[in-house]
DNA sequence: GCAAATGTAAAACGTTCGTTTTACATTTGT
DNA sequence: ACAAATGTAAAACGAACGTTTTACATTTGC
């Protein structure tokens, strides 16, 4: 059962599917199994449900970023891609959605960011054998762009991606 | 007065800063300073408006990009933030809003995506003198995550972005 | 100088929104 | 075994949604 990780991850589902706003009540309900009085003893609100999904996400998603060389940031990226789909970045997307004053999302997605970014400098520091945050500023670029422009040109954005860094960090080491 | 012009502006300043659902049609209405009859004699519906809100956009910011260099694409995207701000693609954001099925607007995104993506093409061969598919798409990458890792990360992605591909254009020359 | 066009203000349309409530069934811990 | 907890089904809540309509004022072209 565990009505919460149900009630999560079908919410996950929609709200990355469809949109914030767009995904009403009702859709969750039915996507979740669940009366609406259940799914709101477990969820709250809306806005908490979202912030709850985030939380979620960034967990399973930094897990995955736990690596200890550029090039397999990015592979780990093309996993991503490939179990999750190119539907572009839900926390850029859900903060976009709500305008970025939504407290609880906004936090969220303000914590995720920034743990991305400090992974991001660990794994180029890690990788090079020094800091240098002017190259980890590339790299999350790189990422980022790899992630958005997979929506409209598919995964081989993440490949592209893994090469630009790979001689970016080349270039850096000599 | 001109209210097409006027109801497009108010437009998409709101439906960037807010979001396209989030965005009513009162506030519109407000912003535009025109009645709702008025509104809807122009726009036709709120997708119609939004897709002429991205056709409109995409008229403005491809101007911007009739460079000949990579630098200067890189300069022009400095010049649209510093202006329009850094909120990441509207096109992009529209789709993910709207699930990628609303007519108008999915079109007016993919139309956008594709011309945007020849232009890189374009600017790579002619800065390099030749077709370079794979240079082409690194350097999409990197003006995609400029654009939207400076949502959180501010500007100064964008002069990451401008810096990594002058590495990967002097390499790709020699 | 008078229709046609174009505008405003505001009410009303039916629908859907997020959320709460009522009434009742089932599980669960002691 | 019995009370507390946890679940469902469904109606109801007021508010807000996108859109249309009614009634009236102003401009504009011939």
């Amino acid at each position: 059962m565990d009505m919460t990780r149900k009630l999560t991850a079908a919410a996950e589902r929609l709200f990355d599917r469809h949109g914030y706003m767009a995904t009403g009540m009702d859709r969750l309900t039915d996507a979740a199994g669940m009366s609406s009085r259940t799914l709101y003893k477990h969820a709250g609100s809306k806005a908490a449900l979202m912030a709850r999904v985030l939380t979620e996400r960034d967990r399973r998603f930094m897990a995955r970023l736990e690596v200890r060389t550029v090039d397999a940031l990015f592979a780990a990226l093309e996993d991503w891609v490939r179990v999750e789909g190119c539907r572009g970045c839900l926390f850029l997307r859900s903060r976009a959605e709500t305008g970025g004053d939504t407290p609880g999302i906004a936090e969220a997605v303000a914590a995720h960011k920034e743990a991305f970014h400090r992974r991001v400098g660990e794994v180029v520091a890690t990788d090079l054998g020094r800091e240098d945050p002017a190259l980890a500023e590339q790299v999350l670029v790189l990422f980022e762009g790899a992630t958005h422009a997979a929506v409209y040109r598919g995964a081989q954005t993440v490949s592209a991606a893994k090469a630009a860094a790979a001689i970016l960090l080349e270039r850096a080491r000599s």
